[in-house]
DNA sequence: TCCTTATTGAGATTGAGTCTCAGTGGAAAT
DNA sequence: ATTTCCACTGAGACTCAATCTCAATAAGGA
């Protein structure tokens, strides 16, 4: 699984004709090793916990290496950090906001998908990507 | 038209506790006076431009009084820019937006509406605000 | 008109993210 | 293994939207 994801970073930076560096590998490590949508400064901070010398320059900047080539998945929840989070297995999801808690909860509905498809096909486009978040109370008792 | 824009200005201004000013009426009137989705600095210079003197701290804290009571919209777009637009009649609308040409075209569906908020409830949350971009590109041809 | 105090504006400040550039180190070639 | 080249890194400067500060101004009630 390590050398899995170790493997696909590799070929990755291959593929864009760039150098596997420790750093880069730590950046990566680090967001694959949680599944919570997490910001640029988290990362680096737990980065330099475990006593790897990285800068946030080289987070940022690895972090959009990873986001172009769709290891990661950048998301803005509104208050003007983004967040960052893997994406392992590549099945789509929106997000469920949860206003009291700060809760993420993840969630796919196809008909939800093929009905905003169908909108916008209805106005003479296609959908490249989409934004769909729902910002949740939870229900009273 | 102009009048009954001034008196819903003016009530809000009064329910607030706040006092009513030209520059606070400026920034009402040309966010008003169009449909467009803008941003900030766009309706300063705007404003400036019909040679009325206003600050962008002032810009600022209006629309936030503005949004706070529900006469602009507030939207972003992934650029780093909020967006405002008025909301003259207030029915609810999404977006989609073209990344070829920067179209911001608005849409409503009311199946998709309910189809949110029942995978909300399937949650066991209520959707209390959301959020709905279709990055569009247009068909080929 | 007077008086209190909210409002304003110039400019400083914040903070996420980007850029610069001299020094470092990956890796291809020998 | 050594050399060589040049991509990569990191400290800190910089950007830019947005917020804050505070002395001067102007609502608006008395
Ligand atoms: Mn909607
Ligand atoms: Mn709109
Ligand atoms: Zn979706
Ligand atoms: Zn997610």
């Amino acid at each position: 699984m390590v050398d899995k994801s170790l493997k696909v970073l590799k070929d990755i930076l291959r593929k864009e004709g760039l150098r596997f560096t420790s750093q880069r590998q730590s950046v990566w490590d680090e967001i694959r090793g949680s599944h919570e949508h997490r910001d640029a400064e988290d990362i680096y901070m737990c980065i330099r916990n475990n006593d790897v010398r990285v800068s946030r320059a080289t987070v940022y900047r690895t972090i959009d290496v990873l986001v172009k080539n769709r290891l990661v998945r950048k998301m803005e929840v509104g208050d003007g950090r983004s967040r960052y989070e893997p994406r392992l297995d590549d099945e789509h999801h929106d997000h469920m906001i949860c206003e009291e808690t700060g809760d993420i909860i993840e969630f796919f509905n196809e008909e939800l998908e093929n009905l905003q498809e169908k909108i916008a096909n209805d106005h003479g486009y296609t959908v490249v990507r989409h934004v769909h978040q729902l910002f949740v109370k939870p229900f009273p008792e």
